[in-house]
DNA sequence: CATGAATGAGATTTCATTCAT
DNA sequence: GATGAATGAAATCTCATTCAT
């Protein structure tokens, strides 16, 4: 299952223009949750047509084969979750009187969770594949590294050559800081969604200073 | 799928001695590595009995169903992760002239990580699993909650009242660390599995480090 | 498939004069290249409406069903086909001095190689379809051998009474004649249409050296 | 449908052994019989599988695909079917005593009129599928060409320097006669198989007598 | 008139599970 | 105990046909 390649789909992607029918609109609200909660492969396209309200060949009819719906739920996702493609959001991020390191984290922290708030559903989608279906993976990850990456290792360096970051090799800082972020997304948004974060502004303070202080008092036990 | 209590599973797997055959042996073995590769649903049985040399009948002969040859995959595995069921980890963690916190964490992460790295593949199914099976999730996280947290809870307790520990909420140094070792647990056995950690001693004091102090410096641009 | 009469739909497309329009047009073309090219089973209707440029829905406002497209592009084929329908050919045949079967197998031949040559793929589609076919089948059988078959007898018995034919019985010299005629039409126009028969000329007059002569030189070998 | 080579599928062929059960030749039984009478498109798995009494499941545990289980009617057929592949036929047919053109044509007819006897559903399939599938008659009409043939043209340059054929070009004489064979062929197996031939040594020599002599009596006109 | 979205019956295929040998 | 043939329910997919716009 899944062969061919997520880039030749979002391409594609880019050219669809028209506007889909009421039912398609179903289909895919169907589509995002019942593959957000059950996974794609648990989930059959007659229990999607059913919640829609369609008929099962209207999916096929639409998407061609059920492989092809889930490319057209999380390719759209996909295009703005990578900076590098929707060249938006770092530009957005870095230009914004951005004076300190802090102030990046929290102006990042604040567009990404926006962004997941707005598409919990599909990021559940996207994370569960990514560890499930190894295709899938294989293209993404290596998406992410090659476009994603170097960005981030470029913003670090700056606030390193400012004195702002501790004199550690760039790819451990990314990968302490990426590590750490992720894994607070997964965990906020797939693995307890239901956690409604007390404030999301508090939380954001919280992660910033663990990032830049972690947890210790500097205090070494006598 | 999977219907039914993981606790009995656990519960009817103890009372269970009798020493595998070869024949579950080459079932058991085959099965962990095609459902860590593709994920249980992605697996058929006839895939697991063809690589592991054995009549597709044999399989349900022995366990009965699918769902229950994965519970003979994961549940001995979780009896060792959950310190609070395999009593062993956290005395033997805590005894061993623990004197810091930084003390306890290296045991503690090398401990861990030795375990993954002998279960990586049962760890990539339990992993996939939790997020991808809605009836799995439901009753390991809960189970996780109420026996790890609290213990987890304590010990930090313990150094914040040492004053090794910066006076947050328990609650939130308890996120902190737990999202960030548990993002690195995933990103290191799940995700990238074949990045060879350069030296894990070395890997473990850059976690230590970054838990205790972070990426910064302290100071403040101008 | 394919219910209803053969001959109704003749009778029915003789009383049809309105000119098709061009969608119908392109309809018909597209139909009889794909339908050649693949069999009427294994060709959709939606790649017919592609291929012509139109909406799937006006394939079936002008012909209804898919089975009629079927009738709609051979009928009028059949007609033309059936000497005995369309009058014409044996005339034609007949009257322009013949004076020998020769002749006779020479206008013969000529009047359907260029009959076919005109209409190389619903030929194609029509021998195809009749052994496919069941129902067709067995509708185009008796009508050719109650209509086309008697009309042959009756020359082949003018020639015969001439001297000109061995003195077999009838029904064998029409069989072997048929046969030959018929597998000749077949493998040059549907089995083989690609060969371009080096001159048409030359061809018609190896077939009646054949048909006449056969291979042989009447030596037995002693 | 239909991807893949047929080659490849007679090789492997060779090598399966197993005794079919009981259901598997019933299976066979039911879609020779079938796909002959209604092409291999217009029968459904579901048809097959209720006329052999098994479940639809059955089939494809077999064979895996429809595909495959045409393939496995027709290649044992084949590989019986090409002479230059079962190297027996034309040995066979040309060791005993054959003094004359006429003595290898008839050991020739009876030796191919007798298989396709035996075999006629299975002729019919591959015969109408020859026609009808693009893919199918793209892989066997050059095996044909490239492998029976030759044999034949020598054989007819044999007879030929005897004197016992015509001094026309091999190349024609092989077309004239395998066409009027083919075409014997195929109307007697396929078209209308049911007529029973009256008597088949009397038929062979009507064949005969035509291919030698056609149905001229030499004599022209005044 | 033409369109193309929608349908639903049916086709092929998969696969966990059973059971006679 | 082990086997693997057989099952049948359910999954994915196809496609001729209808019908509102």
């Amino acid at each position: 299952m899944f062969k061919g390649s997520l880039l030749e789909a979002m391409v594609a992607h880019a050219s669809e223009n028209k506007k889909p029918t009421d039912k398609q609109q179903k289909i895919l609200e169907s589509a995002i949750r019942i593959f957000a909660e059950k996974g794609y492969t648990n989930t059959s396209t007659s229990e999607i047509a059913k919640a829609a309200g369609v008929a099962e060949g209207t999916i096929f009819r639409k998407y061609g084969t059920k492989d092809n719906l889930l490319l057209s739920v999380i390719v759209p996702f996909l295009k703005d979750l990578f900076p590098a493609i929707a060249e938006g959001v770092f530009n957005e991020v870095m230009t914004k009187d951005i004076l300190s390191f802090e102030d990046f984290l929290r102006a990042f922290l604040k567009n990404r969770i926006d962004f997941f708030n707005e598409n919990k559903e599909i990021f559940q989608i996207v994370v569960k594949e990514m560890l499930y279906n190894t295709e899938l993976r294989n293209e993404m990850l290596p998406f992410f590294l090659e476009n994603v990456s170097p960005r981030i290792a470029k913003i670090i360096n700056v606030f390193k050559e400012r004195g702002e970051l501790a004199d550690f090799p760039t790819r451990t800082i990314q990968k302490m800081v990426f590590t750490f972020i992720g894994g607070y997304f997964v965990s906020n948004f797939v693995l307890l969604p239901e956690n409604g974060t007390d404030s999301v502004d508090k939380e954001i303070e919280n992660i910033i200073r663990f990032v830049m202080n972690g947890v210790g008092t500097g205090k070494k036990p006598h």
